[in-house]
DNA sequence: GTGGTCTAGACCACT
DNA sequence: GTGGTCTAGACCACG
């Protein structure tokens, strides 16, 4: 388990967190029942507030990612892949719309944007 | 000068603005000299708050596009054309290039992010 | 909008105003597109923290009960009474398949625990 | 001594022990001055923490069920077996109680709740 | 003004 | 030790 967290970035802590722990479900890294770092130990690992952790955790336990048994830990819980692939294709969905209109806002005519995409995808 | 603002967009209104502003720069409607119009005209016009307005002419003239004369009113700055749509070319390929990258770092294969592409800017 | 807050109660505070506000939405007192004090407003006038306001209107959100706007407040959202009040049976029916499971711990019989529902119940 | 622990419960398990102990002592399976097993002994039988084991015991100790030895173990106390019936209904009282408020307070129908009840006491 | 995030520390309940 | 809640105050982004 080794979280990479950039501060000074624009996307919260605990976004960043929730991703990380996200794609590590998702290759097999975590299986069911392991088990996160603490709370504390995250937090003085990461240096960061142990409230920012809880709240990644908490967001992760909303969602059905993990469980968390009071006074023992946070365990991933038994999770259906499918479902975490599908919502992750929703989100690069929604970035890559974001993006589009983005370049249609700028004018920028569809042919370009795709001609733009695939040398990005291809290079 | 009509703008089309989207206030239950996730773009931030001053955003969408200056963006519209800056086509119109590109694409000629707007030239060198030429007169914004007013902070509070175009806050009642779009029925936003005039602050909002207000950072958007601050935005843009940070960025050099515009000039604003203490007591006059904004003025079109002298701008290289070609240097802007270079310019938010850049913009869109990084949003595009970070989409791809979170998509990959998803695991999705990029037969499958050019399909979602596809799909978005198709429909 | 009076809320009760009982810091004392073993109730987190942000679970009592989520409970409240669930209540006002239910019994009509909160409309689709009402707003809500700001999460400042609230704290000062409960004398709570902000954060605790806070994370009850996060709760409420993910519930789908309210909408949240950067900059602006937080909304009630079109809420389908029907689902709000099967959620509600269902927090009932929790509370209630504990008490009767205590009961049972104690070697009451069923009898007797009916008895002792029907009392507090017409009493 | 069979005691039944379900470690996934939302019931503590120090408390699932206590109520278990008590109603071992109301029903005469526990008489004055019996022993019972020792925190060790109990834990490795639970396959639970020692340190639960004697919260429950301290717990029982506070309440007066039970009178702890050091170095010789724990004995039931001289208990009567009435008043504690007549505790143990009280717990239960209040617990239906908070339930039926909660139900009103959702204003769910009297006649709603007792369904819920007899659904969940029979079924 | 609004919400969004984060900190550093506190106290409590459960194991 | 663990998680659960709360505080008081900070800084940022949006309107």
């Amino acid at each position: 388990m080794n979280f990479i967290i950039n501060t000074s970035s624009m996307i919260p802590i605990y976004e960043q967190i929730v991703d990380q722990i996200k794609v590590c479900i998702r290759d097999g890294k975590l299986k069911e029942n392991d088990i996160l770092p603490s709370v504390r130990t995250l937090s003085k690992e990461l240096k960061i507030s142990a409230l920012t952790v809880k709240k990644a955790y908490d967001s992760l336990e909303s969602e059905g990612f993990v469980i968390t048994v009071h006074g023992k830990g946070t365990y991933i819980a038994a999770t259906n892949k499918e479902l975490l692939l599908e919502e992750q294709k929703k989100e690069l969905e929604k970035d890559l719309d974001l993006a589009i209109q983005k370049g249609r806002r700028y004018g920028i005519h569809d042919d370009d944007i795709r001609e733009l995409f695939e040398l990005i995808l291809e290079g």
